[in-house]
RNA sequence: GGGAGCAUAGCUCAGCCGGUUCAGAGCACCUGCCUUACAAGCAGGGGGUCACAGGUUCGAAUCCUGUUGCUCCCA
């Protein structure tokens, strides 16, 4: 058969993909098997992938397609979030093209269009994941606003409601001008923006005097309702209780004091201004002052600001302060930084907002479900790496209450309902509502729905419940087996969106943590340190990367330089190196295959040194196999996944090709034997389910090529067998002194102009120290052309190369080749180290207080190394003396 | 402003409840090779005062303190 002379990601991937979907490979339902579990975090139902989507679900895909190997029930659920504010923004811009006014056409004619672009695009991030290999349950996809999801997030909300963990009130928000929403506090976005401090004159009742107020915001002067200083500040005690007016206006406001404000910011005068900032808001109610609203639900300023009103506030800052130069009532206007929060979505920048919201009321949350903290606290939920669980903790003490309603129509709308006076009641159905006001009103005439939706989030902390229909049909077969789930892997970035309150709900609704680990990826970012966005346009194609290096070449990229929660600083060099890993394993594939090939070849002879070779050769690779078997389970098992890669790349490239196959390579004109190829094609076998999880295709396909398969076989649902029990590894050390003498051979042929196959002797003394195997002296001869060695003869006298391994003092004479002189320099100098470190090793070793304090296994370390130094320096002694005693007989 | 974390080879990182010649890996780099699987490769090789300054200890990359620089989270 011929292999081409590359895989052909391209054709072969989708080919594989479409086999494994077709055998219905990916598809999990509960048996008596043990259940592995991940639900993806959903994705932006508006998204399409990115490189921390490839990240995230390349982690997630692996470690899917380990468990399936290991015999258990794998299952990975995929789905997407219904994003409120991306799909509405995005729908609004589309109708607005069609010159569709979203406020014309009414709530459920909007629905209908949003409906119509998510079936339409919906679901092109899922497709996308297909690209990447993503072994998910696609029966199992799952959309947070589909109609059970859905129920299950009115359920909640109405049980949350019953025990009073559920409020509605008037509260200072995040509003987004541009969405026209409310937000949570997660998702809004602080920056470090310039700024500019105006230093506003607000004049005194008697004429010519007044004070100077230093603010950033002089567009919101008009909703002013005080100026306050610091009860302590004395360039302003006598102001206090007397009236300012505002500048540009007929506005009179009353100078407070209090301890809030800082002497030391601007000019220690702050105006206050309780509608626009959180911390005036505050004020005013201490004081018991008004909150008049001076901005829009847009952010144009109302009609309390007279000539400017109607005026975005932007603008209106830069008109106010020119307005108020004109008048000289500007003094100053300097640079400065300052934090402004940006929405995460829209990224407007935000406006505070009192509104009236509903909230869940997180500190009686949190009194309820105490778990929610200790569970991560104690390890019961494993955070990786655990650094991450300060930042959690952090986060828990200091919880704020979560603003949930949104003032938007793609959602789930709120199961609550007002009268006309007010009364509130929350059911799920009119019907129900009806009832309940009846209860509370019962001449009640007009009964509305409340018009906002709920937050996404009140849908996605449900997600690792609701996708297995456990609000539905509670206890189900289904929740039963798969919850809790097993792993969730996501960014860092997302920790308080959903991580925190998955488990929140976890504990409140299925009485158990949704998952047992959670594994933080890093942010992607570029080799500049800048985080991959669209805006900045650094962020590669992923699709784009998977045509050019395959999915295989792309997932190692991605994975080889991304510890749990450090950034990933991705280059595409990454991929290339990825590619170039998947393109030696093919080569050996194809090696292997030549051989099976050559075999039939009747003409060639079988290698007559292969046996001897072969058995050491096989022992070693399966030693080798089982030993990286044993440090892949716990290098999976403490979710050091690039390390496990590592591993296998190690083992595949550089034991695997490097020395096993060029051990079992038949001599030049000879082919294999039948038993060769066997122990070849099997061994690579194994590296392929081992190397499976990381790189699937590839492996599929060499898997399937190596042997004659059934129909619906397949190497991604083979059994990993975990062998790691016992493996020799004596023997492994004693390979590694064979390969140490190797490559020592080798480098001296290299230095020396020595060619490769120019066959040598070798002597080796120092085997009363370490036994010298002479089964394994056909392995020597094959790899370095090493024939005869000389174990009982003492070393030749006559002009040799030197090196030891261990105890083992190696010569090679090599008449010819060697300048004596340069070696016994070489040899001396080597002595001289030795002699300097066993001097270090005596000094510690005099140390009476190092022998008395330091642990006994030390000492007597200590004490080996200087024997073992020791005897070196005795054979190289012994050396020079015989190349002397050599050099002198000869002249 | 409050909190957390990081600093080890040119780059990305591992090692860090002190003690194996402890200073490692991959990539990059240098040298020699188109050797009949692979130049996307083979064979060799060089490279770090473990940020800086103190301290604890018989012994510090590892523990403590301070300094500097960077990152993240929260307000």
């Amino acid at each position: 058969m011929e292999i081409s002379k590359q895989f052909e990601s391209n054709q072969r991937e989708d080919f594989w993909y479409s086999y494994w979907l077709n055998n219905g490979y990916f598809k999990s339902t509960p048996d008596h098997r043990e259940p592995y579990t991940i639900v993806i975090p959903p994705p932006n139902v508006t998204g399409v992938l990115h490189m921390g989507h490839m990240l995230n679900n390349t982690i997630q895909d692996v470690l899917v397609r380990r468990a399936r190997m290991q015999s258990k029930n794998a299952c990975w659920v995929p789905g997407t979030d219904h994003a409120s504010i991306a799909t509405e923004a995005k729908v609004v811009a589309l109708l607005r093209e069609k010159g569709i006014k979203k406020s014309e056409i009414g709530r459920d004619t909007f629905l209908d269009h949003a409906w119509e672009w998510k079936e339409k695009y919906g679901g092109i991030i899922l497709d996308q994941l297909k690209k990447l290999g993503a072994s998910c349950d696609w029966d199992r996809t799952r959309f947070t606003m589909e109609p059970d999801l859905s129920a299950a997030v009115q359920e909640v909300f109405v049980r949350l409601h019953e025990q009073g963990l559920i409020y509605r009130g008037m509260r200072m928000v995040n509003w987004d001008p541009a969405g026209r929403t409310a937000l949570s506090d997660e998702e809004v976005i602080h920056k470090d923006l310039p700024g500019t401090l105006y230093y506003l004159k607000y004049a005194g009742e008697e004429p010519g005097t007044g004070i100077v107020v230093a603010t950033s915001r002089p567009e919101t002067i008009f909703a002013d309702v005080a100026v306050c200083v610091n009860p302590n500040d004395e360039r302003y005690s006598s102001w206090i209780g007397k009236k300012v007016q505002v500048p540009l206006t007929d506005l009179w406001v009353p100078i407070i004091a209090d301890e809030y404000v800082s002497a030391d910011f601007g000019t220690g005068c702050l105006k206050v201004t309780p509608a626009h900032d959180p911390n005036d808001y505050a004020l005013g109610l201490r004081h018991g002052l008004p909150a008049p609203n001076g901005l829009t639900e847009t952010g144009h300023l109302t009609e309390l600001a007279g000539e400017f009103a109607g005026m975005d506030r932007f603008d209106a800052r830069k008109a106010v302060a020119k307005a108020a130069d004109n008048r000289g009532l500007l003094l100053k206007a300097e640079e400065y930084v300052q934090q402004v929060g940006h929405s995460e979505r829209t990224q407007a920048v935000i406006e505070p907002r009192l509104s009236l919201q509903w909230f869940v009321d997180m500190q009686a949350f949190m009194k309820k479900y105490p778990q929610v903290l200790d569970a991560v606290m104690q390890d019961d939920i494993q955070f990786h790496p655990a650094k991450f669980k300060n930042t959690y903790r952090h986060w828990i003490e200091n919880i704020k209450d979560w603003c949930i309603s949104r003032q938007l129509w793609w959602g789930q709308r709120i199961p609550a309902w007002y009268d006309e006076q007010g009364n509130t009641v929350v059911a799920i159905t009119e019907a129900e509502a009806r009832a309940k006001m009846s209860a509370l009103n019962p001449n009640f005439t007009e009964l509305n729905q409340d018009e906002d939706v709920l937050d996404t989030w009140f849908s996605s902390w449900l997600w690792p419940i609701s996708v297995f229909d456990g609000f539905k049909f509670p206890g189900n077969p289904e929740i039963s087996y798969y919850y809790p789930t097993n792993d969730l892997v996501t960014a860092p970035e997302i920790m308080f969106f959903w991580v925190a309150r998955m488990i929140m709900a976890g504990y409140a609704f299925q009485g158990k943590a949704p998952f047992k680990n959670v594994y933080f990826t890093g942010i992607v970012r570029d080799d500049q340190r800048r985080k991959m966005s669209k805006s900045l346009g650094n962020s590669p194609d992923p699709l784009e990367l998977i045509r050019v290096h395959g999915a295989d070449g792309v997932r190692v990229g991605m994975l080889l330089s991304a510890p749990a929660g450090n950034d990933l600083l991705f280059n595409e060099n990454l991929c290339q190196q990825g590619r170039n890993f998947t393109h030696k394993l093919w080569n050996a594939y194809r090696l292997i295959m030549h051989w099976k090939a050559q075999q039939m070849d009747a003409d060639l002879v079988l290698d007559p040194s292969e046996s001897e070779r072969l058995s050491r050769a096989e022992a070693w690779m399966q030693e080798r196999i089982k030993e990286v078997s044993g440090k892949l389970d716990q290098q999976f098992n403490q979710f050091r996944i690039n390390e496990a890669l590592m591993t296998v790349y190690k083992l595949t490239w550089d034991d695997f090709c490097s020395w096993y196959l060029e051990m079992l390579k038949p001599s030049f004109g000879s082919k294999i034997s039948e038993a060769g190829l066997g122990c070849a094609v099997e061994r690579l076998e194994q590296i392929c389910a081992l190397l499976h999880p990381f790189i699937p295709f590839i492996t599929e396909e060499i898997w399937q090529g190596l042997k004659n398969r059934e129909t619906r076989e397949s190497l991604m649902v083979q059994t990993l067998k975990s062998d790691s029990s016992s493996y020799d590894s004596d023997f492994l050390v004693k390979m590694d002194l064979l390969f140490e003498v190797i490559t020592q051979v080798r480098g001296i042929r290299q230095q020396h102009g020595i060619p490769a196959k120019d066959p040598l002797v070798l002597y080796v003394a120092g085997t009363e120290h370490i036994h010298w195997d002479k089964s394994l002296e056909p392995i020597l001869r094959h790899l370095a052309f090493v024939s005869p060695v000389h174990t009982q003869e003492s070393s030749p006298s006559t002009e040799a190369f030197s090196f030891q391994v261990k105890q083992w003092t190696c010569s090679i004479p090599a008449g010819g080749y060697v300048d004596m002189n340069a070696e016994m320099e070489r040899v001396k100098k080597e002595m001289v180290y030795l002699e300097g470190f066993v001097e270090s090793v005596r000094k510690k070793l005099s140390n009476e207080r190092f022998v008395a304090n330091a642990k006994p296994e030390v000492v007597a370390i200590e004490r080996q190394k200087e024997a073992d130094s020791i005897a070196k320096i005795e054979a190289y002694a012994r050396q020079l003396k015989e190349w002397e005693k050599g050099t002198n007989e000869k002249s």
